[in-house]
DNA sequence: TGCACATTTATTGTATACAATTTAGATTGT
DNA sequence: ACAATCTAAATTGTATACAATAAATGTGCA
């Protein structure tokens, strides 16, 4: 699914040698974006490694670098589970967001090309299609995507890789407090930071996008966490 | 050093499991943030390895911890060196610090109490004795706790992991810029902002610590590098 | 039945051995 | 003397084996 071009500021994310241990990290990165890794699941180093037909020490070189994106949690003689963000947490990244990549887009729309804004509505496209396919998983990394290359095409490497990691978590809270069915709301949003990068208009683009991450904040239901362990009692007891 | 409270959040920090990967990953960091080892050092694991008493496996994860926050830089098939950051690496962690610390401070202004304005006093007690002394390198590592610090107070765990992050990396920033024979200037910010603390008065703190990161910026002269090499053996063996 | 404790099992933590790659030095030819 | 090439040493990449720890199971007793 990622392109060539992702790779190589994926490979600037994870910092891992390129290889085996970058693959199996974008590998498990994409599957947690995708939602197709529920926060809480376990990732045991020899399921992993079997899976990919890699020995353990790869497996946790790749794990432990996930843990220092936030992707996965670590316990002491336990091993890595998908990361599970409180509520707590989840305040603290949006706020962080909502800090950085508003400037991120100034400086975006300052020096965006024709080519970049091609980029920018590929993406764009390509989550409308997914959303009409019905592939909520896709749509939702295709919607971090947007983001992500925005803090590319800035060309801001120290940023760009804070945003990186923090719209990797977001997609981590968004699988577990997202309560509106339609993720319409962001298209909106989306193009009008287009309209504005397109007229290099900095005042605006930081505008946008600082609403548009205080709407996506507002958006999440941060209260409760729905438990899965109790939800087995109840199956089993109902059949 | 470091003492035990710095330890639980440079844990947080490096993310690797505690023990002795924990151990070898404050030690280097602390070498560098003191600056003991200088950019562009080589880490042999083996070498690393044999000083700490550890086999390969344990060096490698700290390594690659120590990649990830951007303190060492790992080559395919060529080892791990001390960081070298680029002229324009230098400038984005100065911008990424003059976004994000004011905001913090900001935070920490509102929420300080009597005992965190004793502990950061205490550091800049430290600070000035180290001066006194003529312990450069530990007068600096006290200043940039202290910036670390005031992130902590403000209990903010995604931003400060951030501000830890920029703050190691600007250690290695100064031991190759840095062109002001006195670092008596940060003194007087430091008194300012302890003052706004005291006060509660957020917009102040915020603005003064703005002001100051332009200072520490503007600071630098950002345009050669010089380089220097010496035994790993003798650096570390003191810590 | 319920609880405490011992045992077993599974999983991670660590060390070591081997393979792959790079680097440095020596050798050779011009 | 200089350059190119090849060989050997050193270093990293990877796999695997063993040790340590935590969870799960089973047992005995009240």
């Amino acid at each position: 699914m990622p392109d060539r071009k992702d790779a190589r500021h994926l490979h600037d994310l994870f910092q891992v040698p390129p290889g085996r241990t970058l693959d199996i990290c974008l590998k498990i990165h994409g599957a947690i974006l995708e939602h197709r890794l529920a926060p809480g699941t376990k990732l045991s180093e020899d399921e992993v490694g079997e899976i990919y037909g890699a020995s353990r020490t790869v497996v946790r070189a790749a794990l432990q670098a996930l843990a220092h994106t936030g992707l996965v949690t670590i316990e002491k003689n336990r091993g890595a589970f998908v990361a599970k963000p409180s509520i707590r947490e989840a305040h603290e990244i949006f706020e962080a967001r909502a800090l950085i990549e508003p400037r991120v887009a100034r400086m975006t729309a300052k020096s965006i090309t024709e080519k970049d804004l091609d980029r920018l509505q590929a993406h764009i496209d390509a989550e409308h299609q997914a959303l009409h396919d019905g592939d909520m998983g896709k749509a939702l990394f295709l919607s971090g995507a947007f983001h992500t290359t925005i803090a590319d095409i800035a060309d801001q490497q120290v940023l760009a890789r804070m945003v990186r990691s923090l719209i990797s978590r977001s997609s981590l809270i968004i699988a577990m407090y997202w309560q509106r069915a339609d993720t319409a709301c962001e298209s909106h949003s989306h193009h009008a930071l287009m309209k504005a990068f397109a007229e290099h208009d900095s005042d605006a683009a930081e505008d946008i996008q600082k609403s548009h991450l205080i709407d996506l904040h507002s958006g999440l239901n941060l209260v409760e966490v729905r438990q899965q362990h109790d939800s087995l009692k109840d199956i089993l007891r109902t059949g």
